[in-house]
DNA sequence: TTCTGTTTTAAACACTTGTTTAATTAAATT
DNA sequence: AATTTAATTAAACAAGTGTTTAAAACAGAA
């Protein structure tokens, strides 16, 4: 054991409690004296670290969204795997990552629906999915009438079956429908599930 | 023509103005200054109308989970039809919908995260789905071995498929993957390709 | 018209919220 | 130890925001 991790540097405290707080809340509602309240130390220091709510904001963002896909970057551009394997590794990593970051997904979304532009390096790392040697694969699957449809659908229906069950979450917790540790079994289950699904609409 | 609705009542403009504002900024973000300003009224009339900002949202919520849900009740609790045909009503619903609504998912899924209990309406229409004819044949497709895993699955995927697209759009738009009417177009064929997608998972 | 109740308005109020300041404490440097 | 620099704090500031007020405009009835 190296790194017991007992005292973290205050900008780094503050980085954790703005990842929490404005993940949980939405850039509007997460206000300052949350996140400084969150990491424990005086409201003042967040604009002594980060000048400013919307550029500690950007950090946090650019952040989150560069480690996603620099994790994925290496599963969809490997020229020796298959597209299943490919999609089994991109579901795998991608549940795993929403198991530890449940708001994430919604964070992402509400935040790019918002449209003000708060984040502007999403737009590039859209782009890497469509040069990716995955969607080069996807598109032989159409040429050679595997499927007949275009190959964004797969990409939609990946991402769609992956997110949902955390966006319908506190729904379904709420209503009874399904306690804590079923819903965790589920998903665990949706890991093989959902690449055999995805390899049935390719006809695979 | 009986009503060409050149003038409408003053609460009803405000509620179009705040279903607007809400839906496409979230309840924090959304300033009770703004709906005025989009409904061209008084700012003193919001409160006037509807004592507080908070009261507004929750006859707004409501109002437009209300109407969802009325819509596809019968067709969930329809006993004449098949699980196919039940989903290929509901795929087919929803997504008109959603094309009118585009907002729609996010503001529900949003509100319902930040977990503030802001509307608990949402809650019993969930209850809705579980005890609803469609649940049932989904069951009996599960104990016929029709399929192999909770049902809630096909729920989950069904929706999942339906709202990725629209949550998707702006960073596809963007990204410039996409033409608007491509996309549109796109969405329109998903209409048919979901529940036939949905077909093959339940082995139909 | 005059009276009555309703609707609308501009202004103000009270509180929130992002940011800054000026002073204090702690740490590092000479 | 003395000096300088960095980190932290409590307080204040200015703009924003939900809500209220008190007066004005309006509509219908007597």
């Amino acid at each position: 054991m190296t790194e017991t991790r007992i005292d973290i540097s205050t900008e780094e405290k503050i980085k954790e409690a703005a990842r929490i707080v404005f993940t949980r809340k939405g850039y509007a509602a997460a206000k300052v004296r949350d996140i400084a309240a969150e990491a424990d130390i005086n409201l003042a220091l967040v604009n002594y670290y980060f000048r400013s709510k919307e550029k500690l904001f950007e950090i946090i963002m650019t952040e989150t969204i560069q480690g996603l896909f620099e994790k994925i970057q290496p599963i969809i551009n490997n020229e020796l795997t298959t597209v299943s394997e490919k999609l089994e590794g991109i579901v795998d990593h991608y549940i795993d990552l929403l198991l530890e970051n449940p708001y994430l997904p919604l964070f992402v979304v509400n935040e790019l629906m918002s449209g003000s532009d708060r984040f502007p390096k999403m737009t590039n790392n859209g782009n890497m999915f469509l040069h990716s040697h995955l969607f080069k694969q996807l598109w032989e699957l159409r040429s050679g009438k595997k499927i007949e449809f275009h190959p964004v659908n797969i990409m939609m229906n990946m991402l769609g079956m992956i997110i949902m069950p955390f966006l319908a979450r506190p729904l379904i917790l709420r209503s009874g429908a399904l306690k804590d540790e079923e819903f965790r079994g589920i998903i665990e289950q949706r890991k093989k599930l959902i690449p055999l699904w995805l390899n049935m609409m390719m006809n695979l």
